[in-house]
DNA sequence: GCAAGGTC
């Protein structure tokens, strides 16, 4: 028997399709996929299925001191137990053996690694290896007609990487950790790339809190021609005979201003008319398609995770990419075909079949890793996908047309004139040719009307105004900038960089998108600098991968590498080891900023958010145990100290994160003030038990901080309507006859005019049917239609349905869909 | 309980 490793079990079923035309037969062993016809059976990795570690006698951190792990060895152990398991049991049974892993560097290592495995099982199979850059018929047939070898060498330069990683990382994480005794969850952690990463946020936040703003102003002018104007702006030469907009002194300013004032007419100088060619993009990598998602509101980890399972389904070809050209097996008639399919697509793809020839545009990055990322032949049907899945699947097959499409064109128009010797120019554009905006809609098409005017030509000046600004500090990092920046230090790789940003939120390094970094991440980032400036550096990958290289082309051996990085940590540790105390004081300090709220209103010392030994989070005081003030916090959600600040206690603002239930909490002492006032105060009868059993509704605040209104008769009757999170609840004495409640009126600082929200159960009732069947996970705009036209429109429509009635007179909806719905509606 | 790299 022939046994064929891929990298991952999809990869592992297209292979076997291709290579037994379709025959192959599934068979499922130890809860692993294996793909078998003939004498071959094919099974997929999922990636690598062994890990690197230290012996266990390293593994407690108060018994090794960290020092210890720059010298300490590193083994290899399975971390995937059933996949390993598997490829053993048929490694025995194979005569012999192909390695087909992805082809790239880290391919090569996961490679080696199977190739262990199965010598572990089978000491004689002889082994080679396949590359190709493609899944395709033609990729996969030509590479096993003609088999290769593993590269050792390569596959060695790999392993260097995750020793030195491991060690560096796990010492310098201990080290840290332990100095500011934090071993529990919260550990401090350091890493080739998440620590040089951490450092780029960190600068930026540096260079925004050193920043002096500066005033300047600028100055316009409307033009008037033919009965309407244009804008123009003032501008002068300045020390360097360049052109400048920016006036930065105000006497200057004025005096310019007077001139423009007082001027009736301005007289063209120049007209300047130049066509700009505005080429298609390049097709997508990983890095690109982040930053278009990111355009789209997607976070790069939420974008990631939808192209992962829109690969997984097969409508988008693998997203994790390097690579920037289409491979030559992509026949894009053939796919604009198949897409033309989806009636959204219909118009688009008739453009592009309109076009004399169709040739894709190339990026710079040409690699061998996968194709770029496009759209397959196979087509979601409707409702398959949520409405973000659909509207990231648009995106990448938009993508796809747009490589296909022709150049735009721009025309330019730069008007110049003066205006007793005040100097004015106004830049027109206009999309001539709409080119591949006509299938991208993605990127801005804005125009700038200008009109045309002739040279020497007098205009008269409707107005002029003039604008006093700042210069702004530097704008922070978004994800996708971040992502890109990585990129081009060359650190992380497609597959981990979307990871390190998240691992950064999860250290409590960074809040908020944008990121911000903490206290903490600027008190590790300046140890690092000061004792271990290489991890926070993007040398020390430079480093690496000169020396990996090196290792791949039989220059160096992993040996020699290791030991060159281990000596280095070892200096490290010299100087760490005697600053240790002051390292972990300054750490604690910058950990208690970060959980630092404002004055205890019974001590006056600090209020920090801490966490009980539950593991809940409350809000207690830093002079315990002399003083014993407390607040509570809301049970859901990570606490994060807000800059914002509540003036009557001069506490920091705390904001819950709990993913999408992300709320801002406020104030915590005005919360619990609010609580007590609004605690169980009763207004009426409950409509569900009051008959029966005498329950009454009452206002009620829960142990997460929502409010609502609830029976006091719970937990038998659980009745119970949403009230607004924030603001004051006032009870009228207004009621609502049907309901026999008080109507009720929300007093928020927040917005100007008070919030009459009526009798609670009107006001509910409205807004179940104002929302309609909006905000329910699974009813994309397509099903929301064909629901319409079943006659269900709203909530308590969908609530009143029968399932199965459902499922019979709206195709392509089953029952089960239904009952979903109804769960998640309320 | 550490890293970074695969994959889900």
């Amino acid at each position: 028997m022939e046994l064929i490793i891929t990298e991952k079990d999809n990869a592992a079923r297209r292979i076997a399709d291709i290579l037994s035309e379709g025959g192959a037969s599934t068979e499922r062993s130890g809860g692993v996929d294996v793909y078998g016809w003939g004498g071959r059976r094919c099974i997929g990795l999922s990636g690598h299925v062994v890990g690197v570690d230290f012996p266990p006698e390293y593994s407690d951190w108060r018994d090794v001191e960290p020092a210890e792990l720059a010298d300490a060895p590193v083994t290899k152990t399975p971390t995937q137990e059933s996949i390993v398991n598997v490829l053993k049991r048929l490694a025995r049974e194979a005569d012999s053996v192909i390695i087909a892993t992805d082809y790239d560097r880290e391919g090569e290592l996961i490679g080696k690694e199977a190739y262990e495995l199965v010598r572990e099982a089978n000491e004689d199979a002889p082994v080679s290896r396949v590359r190709f850059s493609s899944i395709t018929e033609n990729e996969v047939k030509s590479a096993f007609a003609d088999p290769d070898d593993l590269d050792f060498d390569l596959a060695a330069a790999g392993e260097a990487r995750q020793i030195v990683d491991l060690i560096w990382g796990a010492a310098l994480t201990r080290f840290l950790s332990l100095s500011a005794r934090q071993v529990g969850d919260d550990f401090i952690s350091v890493g080739r790339v998440q620590s040089p990463t951490l450092k780029l946020i960190v600068d930026k936040e540096r260079e925004i809190e050193a920043f002096d703003p500066e005033d300047y102003w600028e100055l316009f002018a409307d033009l008037e021609k033919d009965e309407s104007t244009f804008e123009a702006q003032y501008f002068y030469l300045d020390e360097d005979d360049t052109e400048a907009e920016r006036v930065w002194d105000e006497d200057d300013a004025e005096a310019a201003f007077d001139v423009l004032r007082e001027a009736a007419t301005a007289v063209v100088e120049s007209v300047r008319r130049r066509t700009r060619t505005d080429d298609p993009p390049a097709p997508f990598n990983t890095t690109q398609f982040i930053r278009a998602a990111s355009s789209l509101g997607y976070a790069a980890g939420r974008a990631m995770s939808i192209a992962e399972d829109l690969y997984t389904a097969g409508y988008i070809t693998y997203p994790r990419t390097d690579n920037t050209v289409y491979p030559e097996d992509l026949d894009p008639a053939e796919l604009l075909d198949a897409l033309s399919a989806e009636r959204e697509f219909a118009d688009s793809v008739e453009i592009l079949e309109d076009l004399d020839e169709l040739s894709a545009t190339r990026g710079d990055e040409e690699t061998t890793d996968h194709p770029p990322i496009h759209p397959t032949a196979d087509l979601p049907n409707e409702g398959d996908l949520s409405e973000d899945e659909w509207e990231v699947y648009e995106l990448v097959v938009r993508r796809f047309f747009a490589t296909l499409a022709e150049p735009a064109e721009w025309e330019h128009l730069r008007v110049v004139a003066s205006a007793d010797g005040a100097s004015l120019k106004a830049n027109g554009r206009r999309l001539v040719e709409e080119g591949y905006h006509a299938v991208y809609p993605y990127f801005g098409t804005d125009e700038n009307h200008v009109p045309a005017v002739a040279e020497g030509e007098e205009l008269a000046i409707a107005d002029a105004r003039i604008e006093a600004k700042q210069t702004q500090p530097p704008r922070r990092y978004g994800q996708s900038r971040l992502i890109e920046t990585m990129e081009g230090m060359g650190i992380g790789t497609k597959s981990t960089r979307h990871n390190v940003i998240e691992k950064l939120y999860d250290r409590g390094y960074i809040e908020n998108d944008p990121p911000r970094p903490t206290r903490l991440a600027m008190a590790v980032v300046e140890a690092a600098e000061e004792y271990a400036d290489l991890v926070v550096s993007e040398e020390m990958t430079a480093d690496l991968e000169a020396d990996m290289t090196a290792i791949a082309e039989g220059e160096k051996s992993l040996d020699e590498v290791t030991e060159e990085s281990r000596e280095i940590l070892d200096r490290i540790f010299d100087a760490l080891d005697e600053s240790r105390e002051e390292i972990g004081e300054h750490l604690r300090e910058s950990l208690k900023a970060d959980k630092r709220l404002g004055p205890c209103p019974k001590c006056g010392e600090d209020l920090l958010v801490r966490r009980s030994r539950q593991g809940s989070y409350f809000v207690g005081c830093d002079g315990y145990p002399d003083c014993r003030f407390t607040l509570p916090l809301p049970s859901t959600g990570e606490p994060v100290v807000l800059e914002a600040e509540c003036e009557e206690h001069d506490l920091h603002e705390v904001k819950m994160l709990a993913g999408r239930n992300t709320f801002v909490h406020g104030c915590p002492l005005c919360a619990a003030e609010e609580a007590a006032e609004t605690e169980d105060r009763i207004i009426g009868p409950c409509p569900e038990c009051n008959a029966e059993h005498g329950g009454e509704l009452a206002i009620r605040r829960l142990q997460s901080g929502s409010r609502l209104v609830g029976c006091t008769r719970y937990p038998d009757c659980e009745y119970s309507l949403p009230l607004p999170r924030r603001g004051d609840i006032e009870v009228t004495d207004t009621y609502c006859e049907e309901h026999d409640l008080p109507e009720l009126v929300v007093h928020d600082e927040g917005s100007e005019e008070p919030w009459e929200l009526g009798c609670p159960i009107c006001n509910y009732e409205e807004y179940r049917e104002r929302r309609g069947l909006d905000g329910i996970e699974g009813i994309g705009p397509k099903t929301k239609e064909k629901l319409a036209a079943a006659g269900i429109e709203d909530l308590a429509d969908l609530a009143d349905a029968d399932a199965e009635g459902v499922a019979e007179s709206v195709e392509g909806v089953s029952a089960e869909r239904v009952r979903d719905w109804q769960a998640n509606a309320d």
